[in-house]
DNA sequence: GAACCCGCAATGTAGCCGCAATCTTCGCCG
DNA sequence: CGGCGAAGATTGCGGCTACATTGCGGGTTC
């Protein structure tokens, strides 16, 4: 899960990163509409955070721009103001939910999981392949019942594979899936993890396998 | 358990509060009926506590303002008229229980509780580990009827341990269920307890395990 | 006032994970 | 069909970080 934080203050965006982070978000930050825009254009996110208040104008002003551009991200707008015309020209502008600061993380987390499961309201958490069972919102995993551990990155990677399952993943996705934008890599650290994840899911016998796609990707489906 | 209890009398709502978390449930306070509006669009509460008069309005408008917002949050009425129109009139705006002042905590207790039983009530309050039993309900532990005296903080994180026995649990999740909105946590609390918890459980010979997962949180079996 | 929670910090430790070196596989082109 | 180059697979190593444990002290409860 890839999210654009837009935030000025750098103490609000720290925290509030770092408590994402530990529900195995990537957050990447910009401090301004300009800002956000760049990176917009340099990534894809599955949402963005949007504090109104930034240093080059009200925040909601992102959001037609964005729209315009064909980009459909959803956006959930944060900010200290929490009357109801607040709410309302929020939610007018195109944002997809409204949360008023001080808030809890777990709620934040919560409307991000419920927009990110919109448009697509019947995908279960939980997907079986083979042998293999997992539970995309708790991050785990079992064979047959048996619980198999994993790292966390492997389990990131096996995550987004099995996500797409029977179709194949582009190895920047995958990428993206695990790495935020300011945490860089400069080697085969994926390559890595396939390969550990493949010795360890045979050595469970979760009766998969993940095919690489030589120039595009991998592809994971049953043996 | 996560109670809301909106109530414009600071001393009456200190009282409450303070007998509440005496029974381990998190405690946040609104002052009108706005302040509940935001802080339930803040936080998911299991229950909410109401008080009619408040300084905008009879509390239960509330109530249909929150079910059209989808929230469906059992709510329980507190109120000094006792009369039954008063009762009627409470239950048909979509109240689940009335209570009427003065009352006794216990009795405030035991309805909170059998509001929260009402949506699922097949599940089990009783579960059973290794040779430890845990009454979700009434938080007491015991191992083989020997009973098990344990701090609160640490049988919150038990219990929350156990509802996902032989399943892994975030760690951030086990950090919500333990600590309040307003209770902030920067150290290493969360990890003390499960070292305390693994202590306990092993001197009392309980046949559980608790299993560290590195990056993710952790996971309850037997032994 | 004694007992006990409980948060904090310091310390030790295990294991993840990034890196790079090496080996293998695949595609391309003559 | 054979050789070459590039991409991928695998594995050992080492740094770093998250976790485990324990003592201490402030605060609360009985």
């Amino acid at each position: 899960m890839r999210i654009l934080l837009v935030e000025d203050e750098a103490e609000m965006a720290a925290a509030l990163s770092a408590a994402l982070r530990k529900y195995d978000m990537a957050v990447d930050r910009a401090a301004s509409i300009s800002e956000a825009e760049e990176l917009v254009a340099l990534a894809v996110f599955d949402a963005i955070l949007l504090d109104r208040q930034l240093p080059d104008g009200d925040g909601l002003c992102l959001i037609p721009r964005l729209r315009k551009r064909g980009i459909h991200t959803p956006v959930i707008i944060l900010t200290a103001k929490g009357t109801l015309p607040d709410r309302i020209s929020g939610l007018d502008a195109g944002a997809d939910d409204y949360m008023a600061k001080p808030f809890a993380v777990e709620e934040l987390v919560a409307r991000l999981r419920a927009v990110l499961r919109r448009p697509a309201d019947l995908k279960p958490d939980m997907v079986r392949l083979g042998r293999l069972n997992l539970n995309l919102d708790h991050l785990d995993a079992d064979v047959e019942g048996r619980p198999l551990r994993l790292p966390r990155r492997e389990l990131l990677v096996l995550a987004t594979l099995m996500r797409r399952m029977g179709r194949t993943v582009v190895r920047a996705t995958l990428e993206a899936a695990v790495y935020a934008l300011d945490e860089e890599i400069q080697s085969n650290a994926l390559d890595t993890h396939i390969s550990r994840l493949r010795r360890k899911l045979s050595e469970a016998g979760a009766g998969v396998e993940i095919h690489g796609i030589r120039g595009i990707g991998y592809l994971m489906k049953g043996a």
